[in-house]
DNA sequence: CGACAACTTGACGGGCGTCAACCGGAGTGG
DNA sequence: CCACTCCGGTTGACGCCCGTCAAGTTGTCG
């Protein structure tokens, strides 16, 4: 097993980074019975209302996860990429309020919930990674309600490519400076609270102010320090270690 | 001490809610060092990017959770009452990211906590009940997303209006059909993106329009069908027995 | 009963939504 | 190899919801 490149890999990693885990907690999680899967773009991993038996780990790719008004309304909670655990909550809430879908082609592994809830309780550093990866989420939502409540559409486009930013680079995905956004205008707009159209007129003036520049669905942040203070951005709530 | 009110009972009663404790448990909990203190509305209970020693329960009355943007907009991400730990996250996460302020006069008991810690991974029927307790409030935060992004005013504010009702409901705190409002216009617009002076538009029309009936700061409503229909409020999100 | 905070109301303006047309690149099939 | 299609991005015109400002009015607590 040993070097062999693994599903649960960048979970394990991530877990890592949230709780120190020494080697019996790194055996046990990668010894956890899962399936792996290959998933188109716009593929549902979780949906609301659904009670669920297993949790969905995303191994590589990016997803989002949305709530709908009965309008029909859309909108984007959270994004999440690899190593990224997208049902936490579910070791402990029955039914799900809320949709996942992934954004990108993506690999996802699922994982037994009670296996995942058994180990969780006992190694003590699983459960504290666990519960301490669901109170980071929560900061996060916090930070998003902030975001769209008060901030002008141009802040609020500026902070998401902040944090995506930030987040990739945590997770060692990409780098600050330049970056793949793995999502349309439209899932920018759902995220945000705005249109599409106000997006990409947004997007276009922070290309023609310096901060970022753009090439396709390429963006390259050209000015992190001018993109920063124009997101009032602060990593602070990412509660991460880089 | 049995049969005499205890500053932590409202705590046990609601973690009871998330979790089966057994009288051990909430032994347990209720021999937890605490100090109870008064404290006038408008009192700060947790500081931005403080370090947390203690953690702080509501005994009594209303509290607001907020952040700041740079540029001085407030947004209130969420709303408590009596029997919630106000951080449970500060279990887990070294400094806090935002601020909790009484809106209230309120009694708090501030408690242990490393008393708390160790009582959740002791004793799991308490770590569970905790965690759960932190899992709802995210998909509390989820829903405000949603409700600031993509609702217009009157909606949210109902939205906020049902929510409200029906927590204080839950907790016994007050009736579904008629309670005083715990908070200010000005704080309702905190916490819905809005500003005071349209949130009394909003009140107004929400009144004319027969959903609630108002005096000074007392809510009735006189039509929930109405109103949750307004509001687009359903109380799935809330993960609650009642 | 005075002072101060909260609420109420109106006039006006702007940021963002809506609608609609067009462009461009990637995938597909002839 | 090129035409067709489709999705996502781009641009402009126009309008509305909600913000802003400012002037009362009501309520509450000393």
């Amino acid at each position: 097993m040993h070097g062999k490149p693994h599903a649960l890999d960048g979970m394990i990693e991530k877990l890592g980074r949230l709780s120190r885990l020494d080697g019996d907690d790194r055996a046990a999680l990668s010894r956890l019975k899962h399936s792996v899967a290959d998933v188109p773009a716009g593929w549902y991993l979780i949906r609301e209302g659904t009670p669920s038996t297993d949790c969905c780990l995303l191994v590589s790719g990016f997803a989002c996860r949305h709530k709908l008004t009965a309008a029909g309304g859309r909108q984007i909670v959270s994004f999440h990429l690899n190593g990224d655990l997208l049902d936490v909550q579910h070791l402990l809430l029955e039914t799900a309020d809320h949709n996942v879908q992934a954004i990108s082609n993506a690999t996802v592994a699922w994982i037994s919930k009670a296996q995942l809830k058994e180990l969780a309780w006992q190694r003590p550093a699983i459960g504290q990674a666990l519960w301490r990866d669901s109170l980071i989420d929560a900061s996060i939502y916090r930070e998003w309600v902030l975001n769209v409540g008060r901030r002008d559409a141009r802040s609020r486009i500026a902070h998401l490519l902040c944090e995506i930013a930030t987040r990739c680079s945590v997770a060692g995905v990409a780098e600050v400076e330049a970056f793949k956004l793995p999502m349309t205008q439209e899932q920018i707009a759902d995220a945000t609270g705005l249109t599409a159209v106000h997006v990409n007129r947004m997007l276009m003036l922070l290309g023609e102010q310096g901060a970022i520049r753009r090439k396709g669905r390429q963006v390259e942040i050209r000015n992190w320090e001018q993109l920063r203070r124009i997101a009032d951005f602060d990593p602070a709530y990412l509660h991460a270690a880089a």
